[in-house]
DNA sequence: TGTACATCAGTGAACGCGCGTTCACTGATGTAC
DNA sequence: TGTACATCAGTGAACGCGCGTTCACTGATGTAC
């Protein structure tokens, strides 16, 4: 046995980057995850995140597709298990309320990695891509949106004329809620009165949308 | 006629800087407001804000509460406006939606100076408080939304079993939509656009609150 | 009216910090012969 | 199996930047006598 590795690696040091960025962001999201910061964090000289990002930036959009693909996993297990949680097939605006307390749990639990999900939006979607490697990722939230609504509309519950930008509205009650909630005047609110208010501020949009007024 | 000036000014330096930090705020939010910047911008030495402002953070609140001032001011203008536009009393919902839209409106048009206003939050109330002089500043926005909702309660168009927390309700929807809009996936879509989807969503709100489910 | 003096809003230089990035390098690894 | 060599993922030191803040200072102003 020779001196410790010097210039090698057993694990891969990309992946080891971006673990480490999701673990120091999740306390304080993007702004905790400097270059020097996250190379330190691991142990390695700040030098050595170039032989595996362009940049600074690249690495930040590693991490943030990673914190992506946990919130919309964290959607797609909520909406799995209220859906079987019911029985028989739910009713296709549960699926959309689903996704709605989903999101929302998730932005209250982890405020860190939600704000590094957002960040994935600046990127643009080559750099996105690019990244993709081995399984496919689960897709953005966004798209599981669209897909329940698109549900609503072909089981009658939601009439043709109201499905256009419905999900901009419903999108828009989910962030801003949110953002009450973890940065607004809704932060020290304890929460069980959140959960209560996040099911009523979900509730009430869906079924204006499903009441044509 | 002596040499030029030298340790004193004509104006009020901190005035001048906090006006200074609105107009570079204007287009660049909070981030553009650092205390070098703003006192270079001056044509002050940095070290001269020292005099007027206890450190960075102290600048950064007096100009957010300015700001702050500024988005109350346009909510009332457009509530104050929609209202004369309808001849008679109009209808007290209709004041809630003046709000929502103002806000929102001042949002696509101001949001470096959004940004500033919502800084303001993070101040403690006493600071805010301290920096009060001159004319009573108008109410931050939200008692403005806290009073068309009470108002819509004493009318009747709203129930009492709907009133409370109806505020949070509302505000989510503005101020998601807000976010969308300025930050999010709706960044590029045309103002139009951004105003048809606006008065949907706020309408969408309102009427749910109003029609006990 | 003139003089001495305290006040205090400014000045320029410097400090210390942490950042992203670049440089020349080293040394373990894998491969060709 | 042994040796020479190319590769390349790491290293430590340094650069340049802009930041917020502190220091010792200066000089115009207002006031007391």
């Amino acid at each position: 046995m020779t001196a410790p590795n010097r210039g090698r690696r057993s694990g891969g040091l990309r992946e080891g980057l971006i673990e480490e960025g999701l673990r120091l962001g999740r306390r304080g999201g993007v702004a905790a995850l400097g270059l020097r910061e996250v190379t330190r964090s691991v142990g390695v000289s700040a030098n050595a995140a170039y032989r595996h990002f362009a940049d600074h930036d690249a690495l930040l959009v590693a991490v943030a597709v990673e914190a992506r693909t946990l919130l919309a996993r964290h959607i797609i297990d909520r909406m799995d298990s209220d859906a079987t949680r019911g029985g028989a097939a739910p009713r296709p605006d549960q699926r959309v309320l689903s996704f709605g307390l989903g999101y929302i749990e998730f932005a209250l639990n982890e405020p860190g990695w939600l704000d590094l999900a957002c960040y994935s939006q600046h990127a643009s979607s080559d750099a996105v891509s690019e990244l993709a490697g081995g399984d496919p990722p689960p897709p953005p939230p966004h798209m599981l949106l669209v897909a329940a609504l698109d549900d609503m509309l072909a089981s009658g519950v939601l009439m043709d004329d109201q499905r256009p930008d419905a999900e901009w509205i419903i999108w828009s009650a989910i962030e801003g809620f949110t953002e009450l909630a973890t940065n607004g005047p809704l932060q020290r609110a304890d929460r069980s009165h959140l959960d209560h208010l996040a099911r009523r501020v979900l509730n009430n949009t869906v079924r204006a949308l499903t009441q044509p007024g």
